[in-house]
DNA sequence: AGCCCTCTCTGACAAAAGTCAGAAAAATTG
DNA sequence: CAATTTTTCTGACTTTTGTCAGAGAGGGCT
């Protein structure tokens, strides 16, 4: 522990931080070892589990894992030898491979899956009211996977985007006084926000989406920037911002050379936003009963 | 991933644990490695940090990082032969042993230290306002330990203790409308709160203080509870009752029959927690300015 | 003292993880 | 098309980690 006078003792964020460390690891031996619990060596369970994480490229698994070629080489063969997995030439390139789970493979991987799910459960059960721990976990997972986030184009009818949208409409119906009814607003058909006409963003994070925003082509000479939202545990991180840069590349691309939008007083966040991400305040454009802040930016 | 259904995606609490926890363990590979910066294996490495924190007795230490005693033995006559350890009988034992750092032992345990220190402030420094990030970290290792929460009993000047009590009033000077002034509050000097008299006990998790009690010895045929006082991110742990629980032993083995205390109706969680614990509200005892609310409690 | 227990150390292994160099096959480049 | 680069695979290691059984010294109890 480094030295640290009694003051820091609550206040130093480095020592915070090393304090997290250490108990995250030392409980890590209890989140982690479903990697241990079927009985395999931990090499070749990390390299099945990112196989059946949707990884099939072995060099891309090399790089995620940090394992030496040989080494690979040999993960692979034991895990086919068990049958568990299969590999083959990749058809674009020939010299790379793509691994793939057999059903029994699968059927590991679920074993696997179901392992950490139970130490999950048997971690939260612990604690009466879970929300704070969650809420907190959030915030740490998010914060630490902010470089590592992507942002997807998907279907607005996706199940991923479909969550980040009932979180928006529920939010909204907390924070606007009069409430927020979907049916009431312009809710645009999703071919609106899909290729060619518009677009529809999702950022996700260690595979939980956290922000999603939607570009929706119209026939008036503009298109509407839609449904930006991003979760509590990602505000303050610069995502909101992050999306619009990239929603706007987006449009750029499609062809749009006007954006516009609409916005509540109650979001003074988002207002802030575009205002310094270079949008200009305009006249209402449409009679959606709940904007009551109106942008447009020219591309 | 584990199947999730859309609806489930935020809010299922077993998979927000799992991209926590793989948020983390992706994450270690910058947090944790400060171990392998000094070009020593993991082993040797774990052991010589075990020793630098205090750890001195080698089975405890076997213990804690779960070595076999073979390799433990090997382990530290790898630190010996390095110079960097040293390792002699117990006085008390002699079939234990107990280690110690040599001074080149020590300047070895610093380095490791400020690579520690480093990496957490590389960590901290990605993210401009880190507070948020800090209290979540702050909860969550505070969830995670909680039953490697140890409560000792200190002097109430150790600093420790003293990073509780400033914390405590601090807290009370938001709390109180009338903000809180130590010096117009019966202060207890420290001997009233050790041993013969009373006692200071401070709740310590993975090294952090997160709570405390004092008992105050008076003559006046009762002793009295003072200082409470948890950290936010251990509320709604059962911290408080913990202490209490500990603090109330110690005045049996002091031979305290009787225990009074003083509190404020803008504690309420405080007053809840005296009235489930089994305390009886009785009439005001004192004429310090702040408490509005005055309990007892017989052992 | 005798007996049983605890703790460390050693030797002898075994398993797991990591390293390195070179061969073979496929793609890319000039 | 030849030269170069990329990727995987193999063999031949080394290092690290973990296991097991037994020896030896010390402690506690009757």
């Amino acid at each position: 522990m480094s030295n640290t006078s009694s003051s820091d003792l609550l206040n130093n964020a480095v020592a915070r931080t090393r304090r997290f460390h250490r108990a995250v690891t030392t409980e890590a031996g209890v989140l982690d070892d479903s990697f241990l619990g079927r009985g395999r060596p931990l090499g070749p369970a990390r390299v099945l589990n990112a196989i059946g994480h949707g990884r099939r490229d072995v060099t891309e698994i090399r790089g995620y894992l940090g394992l030496d070629s040989g080494l690979m080489s040999r993960l692979l063969r034991g895990l086919e030898d068990e049958g568990l997995v299969t590999v083959s030439p990749d058809p674009q390139d020939a010299r790379r491979r793509l691994a793939a789970l057999t059903t029994k493979g699968a059927e590991e991987f679920a074993a696997y899956d179901a392992l950490s799910d139970d130490q999950a459960a048997r971690i939260l059960a612990r604690y009466p009211r879970p929300e704070t721990l969650l809420a907190a976990m959030d915030i740490v997972a998010t914060a630490l996977g902010i470089e590592r986030t992507e942002i997807i184009e998907t279907d607005p009818r996706d199940p991923r985007a479909v969550a980040c949208l009932s979180a928006y409409y529920e939010e909204l119906g907390q924070r606007l006084k009069t409430g927020f009814d979907v049916s009431l607003s312009a809710d645009p058909e999703a071919t609106a926000m899909m290729s060619p006409r518009g677009a529809f963003l999702v950022a996700i994070s260690d595979g939980m989406p956290i922000g999603c925003v939607g570009l929706k082509g119209t026939d008036k000479g503009y298109a509407e920037v839609k449904r930006l939202w991003t979760a509590p545990s990602a505000r303050g991180m610069g995502l909101a911002k992050r999306l619009m840069a990239v929603l706007e590349d987006r449009a750029r691309d499609l062809g749009i050379g006007l954006l516009r939008l609409d916005s509540n007083s109650a979001l003074p966040e988002a207002i802030a936003m575009y205002r310094s991400a270079g949008w200009t305040e305009i006249d209402r454009f449409n009679d959606d009963p709940y904007p009551d802040h109106f942008f447009e930016k020219a591309l």
